[in-house]
DNA sequence: TTTTGCACTCTTCCCGTTAGAGTGCTAAAT
DNA sequence: ATTTAGCACTCTAACGGGAAGAGTGCAAAA
């Protein structure tokens, strides 16, 4: 048995010495050699020593040299395996949890909410983060209520089972009678309540063509305003962003042209949400490293996201971004439970 | 007569040359000396009589040089004078006015034309833009309606002037009549209908004094849903902003310590907001130069702004933010523009 | 008043040198 | 067979000249 390592099982020494160098490389950011190592992990291993497994860790395609005589620096396939294998996330302390928990409970809309949330998460990790704004096709229709303003002016308003409201003033041709909206609203409510906006616009559509002409504009504005619900505020291709600046600074990241084509990639929102939208299906935290994200831009980046879900049902996507080389140690349990606890606030509302 | 020049009077020619300079530095951002002027000139002067005038116009604190043997750059005074009285601004092609209208005019909600016109704004001038959110102090309450929905959830509705609708959903100890809720709200209609919100929020409260009990909550729901829509809606303290990615990889600003803060700056408002609020009431374009603004971070900045009014009413402010090297002459008459069409879109609403 | 001539000052770029860090390989030691 | 020591080698970063180029300021001539 001359050579233990049967397929590619790594020998306990190797993996702990890999360990070590990602973990110094993430504290200082610079490449680290076998003379530095050596000295400070205290083992009875010279230098040379080290050399060999590196050479052997570089062989596997864990590490690589930026050049000849520089240190190694992990692979994106090295972080894969120390965040797969090696990394052992602890958990958050409860004074943070207390904190965020306040924070969350302190806001009152939706919008806002999600807005303090992508701030505190990038205010702990120091990373930029994202969060998609809920879904919200799974909402269903509680409610609508026609209120009449002067002028053949009536106020439509759908009130959604999350508590969410839409409303919109249309302008009538004729002036209806209190007694005409009601039966209308009537008419709907019997017709769609428990229904989702999607459902309700398809069926409505079907629904005009049977209809008499009286409430035929009444009817048209509701189908309008489940339209406009669906464009506007089942945002389902929107995030809110924070903590970019976060990302300027970075060491090594002086490249200013890459960062504004970051940036611009942010503000367009497309490709984040792509990969947003990889992770909303998986369990537990999702971790894109380097060029697996499969976007240029991002090739020096990783992504760590988690969805978030409430009465079971998963609403989004959060996460942060930030550079390869982040603590991952600490990053992972914050996003993890960042998503649990916008989850329950959004339970709570 | 041998000095022609009584007080701070300049000869012409040194104007001229002074303009020349100004554009010259504008157009490739090098610093540009006596003898390129000369040559690209083509007056009839040499390198010498330019080297004269430059320094005289540098003894005036129009011009400095970044080191000796540098040409000469212009001063934030230097800007000043410029844009006082040596600019003129062209009107702005046709084509441009009406894609601009175009696109005003597709924008449904508030919140969008905003963003919209920051937007165009910014990819016009190919700066970072910023629009104030319009003060709707002015808007005044045109109703008040209440919606019962189940299990003691009631729906407060505030219709303003402006058609805009705020709305919340309140829970109640007890169950409200329909013709209790209606009564109530004929009377915060009669009370409070043509006040602005400011006012009905100090009304209602020395009004909670002498009220009987069993009307409280509502009322009380009313006058949080007034402090809400003053705090969230009458926005009066938030601005939408594009662009930004612009200022970077503008020459000369590879400090990106420097940008970071500049950004930072965007993003807490508050210093961005003191400024533009300094121009809500000037007739015009407002333009501050260098150090002209008193805020540190933006000493290499230029903002020009416009203030945007509609029916008559200064609403606020919008405006771009670029090096002090901009092109003035082309920025000024399309912020000066986009102000106007932002004013009677929101007109046409 | 303008121009010419000239000395002077900076910056930028290139190049060579050096110090330091780290590697890879070979041969010796365990 | 594995580990270590030794050594030559390579690459970067930092420093220090020149040398070129651009531009200035000043004094004297036109």
């Amino acid at each position: 048995m001359p050579r233990p390592k049967k397929s590619q099982e790594l020998p306990e020494r190797s993996l702990f010495l890999f360990k070590s160098i990602v973990d110094h490389f993430i504290n200082d950011g610079q490449p680290v050699g076998s003379r530095t190592l050596a000295r400070d992990l205290g083992l009875d291993l010279s230098a040379a020593t080290i050399r060999n497994v590196m050479s052997d860790l570089e062989d596997l395609g864990l590490l690589r040299s930026p050049h000849t005589s520089a240190g190694r620096i992990p692979t994106a396939r090295g972080y894969r395996l120390f965040v797969d294998t090696l990394l052992r996330v602890g958990d958050l302390g409860n004074e943070e949890i207390q904190r965020m928990a306040e924070e969350m409970d302190a806001v009152n809309n939706m919008q806002n909410l999600m807005q303090r949330t992508s701030s505190m998460l990038s205010d702990i990790t120091h990373l930029a983060s994202v969060v998609m704004l809920p879904r919200i096709e799974q909402s269903t229709l509680n409610q609508v209520e026609f209120v009449s303003l002067s002028d053949n002016r009536i106020l439509v308003i759908f009130v959604m089972s999350d508590n969410e409201v839409q409303n919109r003033i249309i302008h009538t041709a004729r002036t209806f009678s209190a007694s005409e909206l009601e039966q209308a609203a009537n008419y709907l409510n019997k017709m769609f309540a428990g229904k989702d906006l999607n459902d309700i616009r398809k069926d409505m559509l079907a629904e005009l063509e049977s209809m008499k002409e009286n409430v035929n504009r009444l009817m048209q504005a509701a189908i309008e305003i489940a339209q406009q619900a669906i464009d506007t505020n089942s945002q389902d291709g929107d995030y809110v962003l924070a903590g970019e600046t976060n990302l300027m600074g970075v060491s090594g990241w002086d490249d200013i042209e890459r960062l504004k084509r970051l940036f611009d990639t942010f503000n367009q929102k497309r490709d984040i949400l792509h990969l947003l939208e990889q992770s909303i299906n998986a369990k537990g935290v999702q971790i894109f490293i380097g060029e697996e994200s499969g976007y240029e831009v991002l090739d020096d980046c990783s992504i760590v996201t988690s969805a978030y879900e409430s009465e079971g049902q998963i609403l989004g996507v959060l996460g942060v971004i930030g550079p390869t080389r982040m603590d991952y140690e600490r990053v992972i349990p914050i996003v993890e439970l960042t998503a649990k606890m916008l989850g329950s606030a959004l339970n709570s509302r």
